[in-house]
DNA sequence: ACACAAACTGAAAAATATTTTCAAAAACAT
DNA sequence: ATGTTTTTGAAAATATTTTTCAGTTTGTGT
């Protein structure tokens, strides 16, 4: 089901429309938050028509009267308002591009839960579940990430393994057996080393999952398993900043996934490895 | 201006409801769209109460009407799927897990927005930009947090230090002059190695900044600029899986400010910084 | 347990809002 | 210019929302 939007409905007839509901569209265009808190009578007096030309307006764009007209309306808001050019702009004050920022995230947040693929969410929950050992690999703000899981993993009691180095890395990749999880981590897909130790480890018969932001590159074409987070362009129109946080709410999902598959195990490691960080507390 | 949104009011008021009016928000809250294409009387038929009821339900809401409770309702639609319970169960899919996660991740982001003090963040921005030296401080996941700050903010050409080791950390905290700016990482807001650090900078006259999950803490007490990130309760009840998320979106709206205030140098620094990091490509 | 006060609720009345009807005005074709 | 079609707004008809008020429930103090 493909919802038009209402503002588009409206653009869409426009030129289809008699004066008096083209002078209600414009008014409603341009007055668009306003006319949600109007009834039919003041949104007439306002465009300077009739309540019956209102009715007859909200007909021809097919709603069902005027009432059912704005609360579908309404139901755009939200989206517009999020919908302003997520690009910074040199004039934007403090406020503005924290919201921008904020919106950017959110926005790649929803549309990485859209693109997600369940089936290799689940693949990749059971093999991470059945491994010997979990490896991640990265390098850059990937690292970070892999660091992340890692140490996420930790906290519910899976043994996972992260490396700095790039050699040491290779060396563990190249260490992986059958049952073992190799997880490669890159923005690009197309991270050489990342993609290398995906390699040795498929070679060895482990387990290899690739988390890109990208569609099809290298590692995700390597990988058994692919999992893709959808990203927002906005500083410089350059890499964007939001790829951390989507691929830390894909690692996180995937998180839940594992505890809730062993509730009662992840909650004593929960439990076991906060008491273990407890005496750093004030 | 704060928006909050019908569902939210709605569960926010829910134990402080009478009982007709109960009925009517928890019908409200099983059927939310149905409402939207409902009148009073069938809304007050389904939720087995009189007319009068709803109208007095919308007031409590702090709606004028219900016309207007029903606009403002159909504005919260769109974020689809955000109203279900974020908690997870034992039973829930998948999916349903992912839908979670992410939806509670996102709701974190848009109230940590909505908390967020401007003056704070401009002033962070200020002493960041004018810094001789920026430290991060923090320990386990907060560490983390604070090692992307660094790779981020070397991207736009600032030079950041962090530090794993906690004596290595200290040892720099006490290394802080005038000018300097101490930046403070802990979910819980007293992990007494970042506040040890953010008190022996501040001795040495470096500006403290800290940045908590929760109110007053010691550190956002001792820090001279204070961030706020807001959480989700959802894993086990316990600490949540989205602070790290909102940490970084905090982080990433505070470089986004910098990098604005000098837009040539960060634009080129990024274009420097990617250079060096390019021919890791496959 | 009982009496009283306060709060809550629904039926019906009153007030508003929406929709339809219909005749006049405008636009259009011939 | 004339007749036809379309569009329009005023007013009537209908539907919806809000208020009022009296009965009922709930809670409190004795």
């Amino acid at each position: 089901m493909v919802e038009i939007s209402c503002v588009d409905k409206i653009h869409g007839k426009m030129n289809r429309l008699t004066k008096s509901e083209r002078k209600i569209a414009q008014y409603v265009l341009a007055n668009y938050e306003k006319v949600l808190n109007c009834n039919i009578t003041e949104l007439a007096e306002n465009a300077k028509v009739s309540d019956a030309s209102v009715v007859r307006f909200c007909k021809t764009m097919g709603y069902k009267g005027y009432q059912d007209f704005k609360v579908n309306a309404a139901m755009d808001v939200l989206p517009k308002d999020r919908h302003f050019n997520p690009s910074l702009d040199k004039n934007d004050d403090t406020e503005t591009i924290c919201k921008k920022i904020f919106s950017s995230e959110i926005s790649a947040m929803n549309r990485t839960l859209s693109i997600l693929e369940m089936d290799q969410m689940e693949k990749a929950a059971e093999a991470l579940r059945n491994a010997g050992k979990i490896v991640f690999f990265g390098t850059g703000g990937s690292l970070l990430v892999g660091k992340d899981a890692q140490h996420k993993f930790m906290k519910i009691g899976f043994c996972a393994f992260v490396y700095e180095d790039v050699d040491m890395q290779m060396m563990a990749a190249s260490l992986l057996e059958e049952g073992d999880v190799a997880f490669g981590i890159s923005h690009s897909g197309s991270n050489c080393h990342v993609l290398n130790c995906i390699k040795a480890a498929a070679e060895n018969g482990a387990t290899t999952i690739g988390l890109v932001s990208q569609g099809k590159t290298p590692i995700s074409k390597q990988a058994d398993i692919s999992l893709y987070a959808a990203t927002e362009k906005t500083m410089f129109q350059s890499e964007s900043v939001s790829t951390r946080i989507v691929q830390l709410a894909i690692l996180d999902s995937l998180l839940s996934i594992l505890a809730f598959k062993d509730y009662e195990a992840s909650y004593e490691a929960i439990q076991e490895t906060r008491k273990a960080t407890s005496n750093n507390k004030y």
